[in-house]
DNA sequence: CCCCTAATTTAGAATTATTCTAATTATAAG
DNA sequence: CTTATAATTAGAATAATTCTAAATTAGGGG
């Protein structure tokens, strides 16, 4: 793995706020100023396609990318602050209805955060 | 509700293939020919605002819409394939969880599609 | 039925996120 | 060291969507 694929293949990974590319560009820029965004996309592109990281699409904003070990999120709809969801693992259950062709889930639970829900 | 609306609000609902805008309004062109882009991503919007519809956000291509009924998907990793899946509910499962602050949930299940199976 | 206001629609420019192209640079293999 | 392969750069290009301002339409009160 090359120097930036090695930085950003990190930093997905120790991010605990599920960053965008422009994220991760702009954070990357503080220590190697030369990077230019396309690298950025190329390297995620490439992490994801080898399976090291996932992308994570939300409406309404950037994709975001989040280390690959499963897990779900908690979608707040006032705010849209993404945050993870440690919830039972429902694998061999689609596994047992889908069989072979099964590959992986994702679940997004969207709720309010006590945050927004004050402001009602 | 305005005559584009109720166009764009039945086609997202009695289509089956999760349509998106670009393809809602190529669709609504052949019989309303003056709708402008513009006017579809409007009423998308504005519909999903109400809660009249649902938008989904899928990887690597533009979002789509659905009917608002509460349903999972089963997406094709091989050829991007979007179709319905009836499984169990677990809106009471997740209430019990969250409390008052759920909303909804969002479940996309990942395999690959018979045809792209055989491919392999 | 007409006027007024508010909402909708239009046209097209603008923005955002992302990809592409071609030239340049770095890396690894022989 | 030399060559081939892959990564990176710069910047243009594209795709999806939003914005702006003007024009049109629709509904409610006189």
């Amino acid at each position: 793995m090359t120097k930036y694929a090695k930085l950003i293949f990190e930093m997905v990974n120790q991010s605990k706020i599920h960053m965008t590319a422009e994220q991760i560009f702009l954070e990357l820029k503080k220590t190697e100023p030369k990077v230019v965004q396309a690298t950025v996309y190329n390297n995620l592109n490439a992490l994801c396609k080898k399976g090291l990281i996932q992308r994570l699409s939300l409406e309404g904003s950037p994709d975001r990318y989040d280390r690959i070990q499963r897990h779900d999120h908690l979608v707040c709809k006032g705010c849209g602050s993404l945050s993870d969801w440690g919830f039972g693992d429902f694998t061999e259950l689609f596994k047992k209805r889908l069989g072979e062709g099964f590959l992986s889930y994702d679940l997004k639970v969207f709720y309010l955060c006590p945050k927004c829900r004050e402001k009602t």
